[in-house]
DNA sequence: CTCCCGACCAACCGGTTGGTCGGGCCGACG
DNA sequence: CGTCGGCCCGACCAACCGGTTGGTCGGGAG
């Protein structure tokens, strides 16, 4: 009934059914893009189907395999936009100026927010799905998010503001605490969603950790209790 | 020709083939979960099919069946027996006596050791293709990993080992360093895998974190190089 | 000996998978 | 005007999916 028989239209039509009331803003490809990128951190790579995506989208199967060349192709495609779009959030988050401390609590409390960031997911499936050619081409082309945290603890370790560590270590242990936070709320539906508060204690755990003896100061400024 | 047209005795000669000489430990539906284990952690639930598990386990699909409602219950099945032997690990190195600084190092590094424990991927599977129901049945009948730690961080607080914290939010915290390393290091084959190096360094960001302020001394008691 | 039972199997079910193919629509260019 | 190339479509494919069927097997109980 509903069927679209015609052509082009059907991919609107489609979408009006899908009571996807989306502005006109992405078209074809970039719908795509998006709905996977939607679908793959919700459910996994094995479990999403190039028809679910197709279908929300609002386009054909053939279109999917028209964009791109296979099923890995496609998300790999999603996978740099996605690290390409945590660079450029956490970039912002982290230069917005105020001390370390701030600055690390904005991004920790950013991950927080952006509910749908289940990275460890998509970096599961990276491993497990993408052949290892196209996984270190990504990787290449655009570094993981806790790369953009290395260079600020780098800073503040040349400006002795923290204790010697590996920056690039510090940099993946914040990130490790942040993202298993989420992560793990996720498994038990009791646990809520970690807040403002978590993303403290995350701060304050790391930096009063690799403070240079001084920070104990700054630790009272964010005073518990 | 090789087909076994024979009844039970097909199941030793499949294993046979398969080239496992496995010893006669593990019959039947204790292969079942030992193989189901090993292919789940590297794949994923949906990535992995019941036709696999099987012939990884020398027997035929439909057995699988007879041991286990389903594919979801198969998995839940397994990853009791994960929570479990987890639980058991850490429970050991916890009991082994030393300072806090130790137990928790002990803990770290077996988690690095046991190269297969996926942790992330398992939680995200059992969250994204498990019912609710079974979900909370698991939780409740067997606790995740970090519960283990919990009461090791209690009581050193009420020795006043350590600064007030919430002991469950410092147990996840140290958890979520030590998992999302492994997990990391899987995901750029040019990263190694994380070491007692990197062990030390997680436990003294936790501690001199949530350390009484004398813990300074300690942390140089285990100073890089 | 018969009977029963848990473990196990080959064959099969409807449905879905990733992927392909030939062709129709439509704006741009000549 | 024609036609050319980028997008997109319906129809289709072999392979495989989770799950079920009817039936075979060895061994313990009576």
């Amino acid at each position: 009934m509903a069927t679209a028989i015609g052509g082009k239209k059907a991919a609107d039509g489609a979408a009006a059914i899908d009571g996807t009331p989306r502005p006109p803003a992405a078209a074809g490809r970039e719908r795509v893009l998006g709905e996977g990128r939607a679908l793959f951190t919700a459910q996994g790579f094995a479990a999403v189907s190039m028809q679910q995506i197709a279908d929300a989208a609002g386009v054909n199967k053939a279109t999917l395999y028209h964009h791109f060349r296979d099923k890995e192709d496609l998300f790999v495609a999603i996978m740099g936009d996605e690290f390409a779009a945590a660079h450029a959030r956490i970039e912002t988050a982290l230069g917005g100026g105020g001390t370390l401390r701030e600055k690390l609590h904005r991004v920790a409390a950013l991950v927080f927010a952006s509910n749908q960031s289940d990275f460890g997911r998509l970096a599961a499936d990276l491993r497990g799905h993408v052949s290892a050619a196209r996984r270190a081409e990504l990787l290449a082309r655009c570094a993981p998010p806790w790369e953009s945290i290395r260079p600020v603890v780098e800073r503040a370790g040349a400006a002795g503001e923290i204790r010697a560590i590996d920056p690039d270590l510090a940099a993946r242990l914040f990130f490790g605490m942040v993202v298993s936070q989420v992560w793990w709320a996720k498994l038990d539906d009791d646990w809520p969603a970690p807040d403002a508060r978590v993303a403290t204690a995350i701060v304050d755990v790391l930096l009063d950790g690799i403070g240079a003896g001084t920070t104990s100061a700054a630790a009272a400024g964010t005073a518990p209790d």
